[in-house]
DNA sequence: CAACAGCTACCATAATCATGGGAGTGGCAG
DNA sequence: CTGCCACTCCCATGATTATGGTAGCTGTTG
């Protein structure tokens, strides 16, 4: 049995030649290829493919919320993510939303055709860049930036209620202390982390 | 500069297999070889290797517990698991105690110097299956509060890059917009998420 | 074509945050 | 006992963010 394979590219050019590629090979069988995302479901449901190449960054919706949507309707249909940048975030986004692999669009034919059985076979390919990546989001991580270390117990009290999106005047409320008291262990955060804004500290506090 | 590597197998023909491998290549550094694992830290230290190969089942003290020990003192060390079984369980635990990659021993002589080659290079090679593994770890956030799908790939953008500690006017500079319209962008993300500032915002984004 | 969604851009006002300063308490180690 | 650290609190100024309104441009859809 051949495998179903989908393609959502926005970029014509490429996405004639994924088609073609997938097309003149006997193992594979083509079942749909389209420039976006909006009908991901219904067209998943129709065409009923194996395996769904995404463009990660699709016009009008991404590719990262098709994922969601197609992972919550059809569990059993692997979805490879393809994309030109080696984005961390949106790849740790897009394996989060139920991805089954992640391919570079530089990657060669045969690598992809590889990667499609692959992932129908139950792996989940991805370039080595991006394993790595991906490994390093565990809970390991030791290397713990070291100026965290360095916060105080109050100070890394605040920073998380600060990250869970309260205000000064709740973190304050939360703590039973002043804003004025909120602000004070807020500035040598700042100072330790070496950052200028709530944002940037939880950006550090968190990874 | 060869790739300086160092081996750890009980196997004692397998050992000698490896390392006449090593040996027999230019671009690569043979540095120690041994059959267990008990001072890989102080062995570490001395011979200054760039990759370690490390079997999983080591006599007395296992490879995983290896792995913990010389990912905390030598972070830039590189370590490749060996294994013989497709233990995913195992492999698994030693990708978590900061394992780089890892490699089933009946992987062919070239495949192992690539593997090499690719951790050395930043890369993290593992079989597909592995990696499957892997990702299954990932928070499988599928409660997603529906409302993240509402925001548009321009949104999710901008509330990418704040998450990232970045302000308004660094945002507009990445997107190459202006600051009005980063900041429109955050009133419609703050009217879909129901939120009423950055931090809360990311702190829904984020699950 | 009209309606709508998405991206772009500007202005004004109010609230909140950033930064720098000063200051008092209690505990702990030298 | 004295300095140091963590924690607490206050003030003032300037920068950034929050909110609301307005509006042009594009592409899609009914």
């Amino acid at each position: 049995m051949a495998i179903r394979v989908s393609i959502y590219e926005d970029n014509q050019p490429l996405r004639e030649a994924l088609s073609a590629l997938i097309t003149d090979e006997d193992d594979y069988t083509l079942v749909g290829a389209f420039g976006d995302c909006l009908h991901a479901n219904d067209q998943t449901y129709s065409l009923q493919p194996d395996v769904v190449l995404m463009d990660i960054d699709l016009p009008g919706r991404d590719g990262i919320q098709a994922v969601t949507g197609l992972h919550r309707e059809f569990p059993n249909v692997d979805v490879l993510m393809l994309t030109v940048f080696d984005d961390d975030d949106r790849v740790f986004r897009a394996l989060c939303a139920g991805a089954s692999g992640y391919l570079l669009k530089q990657t060669t034919p045969d690598q992809i055709l590889e990667a499609i059985q692959s992932v129908y076979a139950g792996g989940a390919p991805m370039t080595p860049s991006i394993a790595r990546k991906v490994i390093q989001t565990f809970p390991a991580r030791i290397g713990h930036s070291a100026d965290l270390d360095q916060l105080t117990t109050r100070e890394s009290q605040v920073l998380q209620y600060l990250a869970k999106g309260l205000s000064y005047k709740l973190v304050a409320a939360e703590l039973n202390i002043s804003v004025e008291t909120v602000r004070t262990h807020i500035k040598r955060i700042y100072e330790k982390l070496h950052v200028h804004s709530v944002t940037e500290a939880i950006a550090k506090y968190r990874g």
